[in-house]
DNA sequence: GTAAATTAGTTCAACCATGAACATTATTAG
DNA sequence: CTAATAATGTTCATGGTTGAACTAATTTAC
């Protein structure tokens, strides 16, 4: 009669996910200080990673996108915006919108960003095959899938 | 000559991890969310499961375990003292260590979180195989490691 | 065409997390 | 034994994140 044995530790899923959490929180915290010779912080990066791929944005899109508020967005923008990395745009058509473009200079730094990004993805997934680490991400997916529905 | 050929998008790698990351926040959203009920933060959670796992823990331990600052437990620590979850004993061998314990209450408390902690992640895996979910975990494992060597 | 409801963005106060400097206690070197 | 070093926990200033209230612009209903 262990008590313990409907406990959560005893639940593959539950410890796998936990493992989830501190494999996130890790690798956070090793990209923020490989960024730190950029002067990136993590959140900034994300931004210019979202203009480069959706230029044109509006704040409010980014915010969905990046599962933040909107004030999370304003907060920032400044930050990036006397950098020279970020443009605003009021928009023509919708004077309540502002649309987001990186600037020639975001561009470079997101470049550079991106290649540290990548290679610290890259050895931290080295001991995974391609086919793990696809299952991995479709797994992921779908779990954002599920709590969207909601 | 697609300049974006190289870009991190394409590299399966890359897009994974950014799954990893987006499914984590959306899970800790949710489930922050779920816990309000409770009146119970993600981050007392966190203590708590620690504790509960590893009774009689000091502080330094905690923080490195939850890989947070110790300044960190500090700050938090009262507020669970003051609900009466922990208690905290000065340890009669060293006195600058100070011993951490679950209170009745506190396991009460726990065992309730970890019921709406498993079934959000039940849920939110339902869509993997068993073996998949193993995976995945394993993966998740050995990312620790690799950083844990540096 | 006007009033109500909706939407985009901002401001603000509250809360968290962090890391550096500090006080206290233990350990190590000599 | 004493001085230097290290370890534990606390304090404090800083910066990040959030959600609620607010303004301004747009859309919808009547």
């Amino acid at each position: 009669m262990n008590k313990k044995q409907d406990l959560p530790w005893d639940n593959p899923r539950f410890r796998n996910w936990i493992a989830v959490v501190r494999a996130e929180k890790a690798v956070v915290r090793a990209l923020s200080k490989a960024l730190a010779p950029l002067d990136l912080k993590l959140a900034q990066l994300d931004m210019l990673m979202n203009l480069y791929r959706h230029p044109g944005q509006s704040q409010h899109d980014l915010a969905r996108r990046l599962l933040v508020g909107r004030s999370n967005i304003t907060m920032l923008l400044p930050q990036l915006e006397s950098q020279g990395l970020v443009r605003r745009e009021s928009d023509s058509s919708d004077k309540r919108v502002m649309r987001l473009y990186l600037t020639r200079a975001g561009e470079e730094r997101l470049l550079k960003a991106l290649a540290i990004y990548t290679e610290l993805i890259d050895t931290v997934m080295a001991q995974s095959s391609p086919a793990e680490c696809d299952a991995m991400g479709e797994q992921m997916r779908r779990i954002v899938e599920t709590l969207a529905e909601t």
